[in-house]
RNA sequence: GGGACUAUAGCUCAGUUGGUUAGAGUACUACGUUGACAUCGUAGGGGGCAGUGGUUCGAGCCCACUUAGUCCCA
């Protein structure tokens, strides 16, 4: 306890984070034991990219875990936070393919076996950045069980899955559109194009008729696709170009004849109700172009090169392409004219170039068997969304789902399990490395060269890492998972695909509840992005203001599912609190160098008794709302209790008993209060700041190790006591009307005053009389002069009314009668306002015969309370006269 | 084109089953070096809840429409 006594006034985060966090994990406080038999709380983390570093996203989302985590655990569930990282297929090759050209290298050059040597060196070089800056955050999670989707086990489970889909003909191979990143050199699912909307423009094109006398004029925005063009389509019912369908037309520059066909997908709206159809580099026309039968015309190369298909235009970038083949037509005559059109643009949402939709064979899954038990779990909630709203976004995603792109052309990844019997052409899909041909024991094998998105190993995620395929203890204990935390913007991405992975393998959902939060914007209200440079470092906000204050910061002043501003004031006043909760702590320390505990006998003053009956609703409270992930107004409700309530008052209250030498019990029993008060607040606010309340914590009386296995504060119902709330309420009030009266005329609080009390009722006297010893240090007053009716009031005094009873500052000689008038007519046109509109309510006998009865009362009350106001003020502004 | 979200004090946001005189932080004003804290204390000013119309005894909260902004999907 000597230390106590020279806590420095103002706290340091630095040094009691560093030290807290490594006692917890060398303790292996985190580990959860498969062997203890308390019911299971489980999560998993979402795992950051391997050589990512962390920002307010992950600091957020890992936060929202860190709080549930260590709350439940003190509640006493056997409790596992499973953290991982990601492979992040696209992302990591692309930098280990930088570093390479740094060394003026390419991937090529290098070979695939010693370009993944270099990205697991790379792997291993950064892979542990991202979590080591996870513990700086202070989250709680098992790092015995960390996990990694391209480690031995995750691998294991991609194979499995793979197969098994495969076998029951879930996965299959086709000629399909995709998304070409002609950047990435790969392809990438539909939910990883983002559309931006982008000025462009609409080029009308005349096609003529195969006899030379008609034409039909298209629109379309991508002139340079018209190289692939396979027919035009109309509307069927389009009376307009009705006697064209079933008749050709020669397609310009190229001279092919393609035929003019009928279908309803057309708008007939938009632009001239004919369009051209490009079933090899469009995806709507490739749908079209199935229905119809029509040839697919491949024009462009991976790089986005015009290919031989596109005649003179070969060898042409696309953007090039577009401009001469403008030109060309216009030269022509086939041109008609130019018009300025937004529309969305599909971008690669990693590298952001625009996106080729290009016919090419890949490795799909087919959705629907998948999507329809997905469906049934959300609609049933056995997977419940909070907020709630999500569930809709979700379904409709799910209920519209299209197969899956699953191959992408890269070498960073899980590799495709099918090999190619380079002799009989057999196609041999294993979970092990087959030696030769299941059908011509030929060993002359190939493995297909592609490796699978990302999204599928981590689709796997929640039972992976708990040992699937295998049986295991981990799996058995904690699966399904309690709850997934995560940002809104990877509903689709992740949490659909981990649902209806899971139910195809595990027949289980693979978490109860899913809890959605928004996205960490600038102070502007903008995505933080590299591109804008906006982006704030949350190691550089921990190391200035702390971890807990980041944290605190990031879940109050912002509810479930929204998104949240990044704002230095914000911080600040996070960090204040801190503050403030740190000085309350050295102000309990040091008064209790006398405490000894071995005394039996308390005596609880109404300030105890107030301070515990607000501790034990707040209690309450806090875990009420961590129940309904309100973990921003739990936080809140904290927040204020600490402030203005434990801080603000209590501690004020107290002090005088602890200062003075002559009442020990009552000494005691203000350091017992304040010991317990502090101590269970400090475990309620551990889960959002742990690490300040682990310091305090240590420094006060205890028992156990750590502020993280003690029991969450139970709310003790019998010491809520509304009674003892509603006298100090008048207390307080009645303090806070002589601190205003002071305020108003400037006698400061330094000064010591004489006050007159009036009460009008005999409880509101006791009461008073219960409170003498707090108005007078509270509000610095000599002497008190209480009366149930005070006979002679005095004249040269200031006068406040509250609930009735009349509260007066006698200042001699300095009271304006005439100003002190006014004031108090003031006041009662305001009181004569409300007596006038609770009159009205409580005359309408729609309110009286259909309001709750105990709502009537209230307003009753209201009105009383009101009226003796008047009364009060009423004499009074007589007396003045 | 479909859908979601947001609109409350100068700024950032709470206000969860409709019921005090709508709150907090921050900023602002005045006063304050009383033995936890100036990253503080006391007191104060400031909005009638985007607009319109409805439901209701009663609407910031429910419904419809309108406007503005953000985002998702096609």
């Amino acid at each position: 306890m000597e230390e106590s006594k020279n806590l420095s006034k103002v706290y340091d985060p630095k040094q009691v984070e560093a030290k807290w966090y490594t006692y917890w994990e060398t303790n292996k406080y985190f580990h959860a034991d498969v062997k203890n038999e308390a019911p299971p709380f489980s999560i998993v983390m979402p795992p950051p990219n391997v050589t990512g570093s962390l920002h307010l996203g992950h600091a957020l989302d890992n936060t929202l875990q860190d709080i549930l985590t260590r709350w439940r655990r003190m509640q006493g569930y056997n409790t596992l936070w499973l953290p991982g990282t990601d492979h992040a297929g696209i992302a990591t090759q692309a930098k280990v393919e930088e570093q390479l050209a740094k060394e003026g290298l390419n991937k090529h050059q290098l070979g695939r076996e010693k370009f993944l040597e270099r990205a697991w060196a790379w792997k291993e070089q950064y892979g542990n950045r991202i979590t080591q800056q996870l513990r700086k955050l202070g989250t709680s999670c098992d790092w015995d069980r960390e996990r990694f989707t391209m480690d031995e086990g995750c691998s294991k489970a991609v194979r499995e899955k793979f197969v098994n889909l495969y076998n029951k003909g879930l996965i299959y191979q086709d000629n399909y559109i995709i998304n070409w990143c002609p950047k990435c050199q790969t392809t990438i699912s539909d939910i990883e194009v983002e559309h931006n909307d982008t000025p462009g423009k609409l080029y009308y094109l005349r096609y003529p008729t195969e006899d030379g006398t008609d034409y039909i004029m298209v629109a379309t925005t991508r002139p340079e696709t018209m190289l692939g063009d396979t027919a035009v389509a109309v509307h069927p019912e389009d009376k307009r170009y009705a006697h064209l369908i079933g008749t050709n037309l020669v397609l310009p520059i190229v001279n092919r004849i393609i035929p003019v066909i009928a279908d309803s997908y057309v708008d007939s709206e938009f632009g001239t109700g004919a369009v051209k159809i490009t079933p090899a580099h469009d995806p709507n026309d490739f749908e079209m172009g199935k229905r119809h039968g029509l040839p697919q015309v491949v024009v462009m190369d991976k790089n986005a090169v015009m290919n031989e298909n596109a005649g003179p235009y070969q060898g042409m970038d696309r953007y090039e392409c577009r401009k001469q083949i403008v030109k060309d037509l216009e030269e022509k005559g086939f041109l008609v004219k130019v018009e300025d059109h937004g529309h969305a643009v599909g971008h690669c949402y990693r590298c952001d170039t625009v996106i080729e939709p290009m016919v090419s064979k890949q490795w799909f899954v087919k959705m629907k068997p998948l999507a329809e038990p997905a469906i049934q779990v959300a609609k049933e909630g056995k997977v419940r969304f909070v907020p709630e709203r999500f569930t809709k976004i979700y379904l409709d995603w799910m209920e519209n789902i299209r197969d899956w792109c699953i191959s992408r052309q890269l070498w960073w990844g899980h590799r495709i399990p099918v090999w190619y019997c380079q002799d009989c052409g057999e196609v041999i899909c294993s979970k092990e490395d087959p030696k030769a041909c299941s059908k011509c024991h030929s060993e002359n094998l190939e493995q297909d060269p592609d490796v699978l998105d990302t999204w599928f190993s981590s689709g796997l995620w929640p039972f992976s890492t708990l040992g699937w395929p295998e049986e295991t203890e981990d799996l058995k204990k904690y699966y399904p998972t309690s709850v997934l935390v995560t940002g809104r913007d990877i509903i689709f991405f992740w949490v659909a695909r981990m649902i209806f992975s899971a139910l195809e393998s595990m027949k289980e959902v693979p978490f109860r509840e899913v809890f959605i939060h928004g996205l960490v914007l600038d102070a502007q209200g903008r995505k933080m992005s590299k591109s804008l440079g906006n982006g704030v470092d949350p190691l550089e906000v921990i190391e200035q203001y702390g971890a807990d204050t980041l944290r605190f910061m990031l879940i109050t002043g912002n509810t479930p599912g929204n998104d949240l501003r990044f704002q230095f004031e914000r911080l600040e006043a996070a960090r204040n609190f801190a503050n403030k909760i740190w000085n309350a702590a050295r102000f309990v320390l040091m008064n209790l160098e006398d405490f000894c505990e071995d005394v039996d006998h308390y005596e609880y003053s109404l300030a105890d008794q107030w301070i515990l009956s607000r501790y034990n609703s707040t209690v309450g409270e806090v875990t009420r709302l961590l129940e309904k992930y309100e973990l921003g107004e739990a936080g809140r409700e904290l927040y204020e209790f600490i402030w203005n309530e434990f801080c603000d008052w209590y501690i004020e209250l107290v002090k005088p008993r602890l200062y003075g030498k002559e009442d020990l019990i009552s000494k005691r029993t203000a350091q017992k209060v304040l010991i317990q008060v502090l101590r269970g607040t400090m475990e309620l606010l551990h889960p959002f700041m742990p690490f300040i309340t682990e310091e305090i914590w240590q420094h006060l009386p205890h028992e156990g190790e750590t502020i993280m296995l003690a029991q969450w504060p139970k709310a003790q119902k019998e010491l809520i006591n509304k009674n003892i709330e509603s006298e100090m309420a008048l207390i307080m009030d009645t303090i806070r009307a002589i601190r205003n009266l002071r305020s108003e005329m400037n006698v400061p609080l330094g000064k010591e005053a004489e006050v007159f009390i009036a009460a009008n009722k005999q409880d509101a006297l006791e009461t008073v009389q219960k409170g003498q010893a707090y108005i007078k240090v509270l509000a610095s007053v000599s002497d008190l002069h209480l009366e149930l009716n005070i006979t002679e009031k005095p004249r040269q005094a200031v006068t406040a009314v509250i609930q009735g009873m009349e509260i007066f500052l006698p200042l001699k000689g300095l009271v304006d009668i005439e100003k002190e008038t006014a004031r108090l007519q003031k006041e009662l046109a305001k009181v004569n306002e409300e007596i006038e509109r609770l009159e009205k309510k409580l005359n309408n006998p729609g309110f009286i015969s259909k309001a709750p009865a105990e709502v009537v009362e209230k307003e009753r009350e209201k009105l009383a309370n009101y009226q003796a106001n008047r009364e009060a003020l009423l004499s009074r502004v007589k007396t003045l006269e």
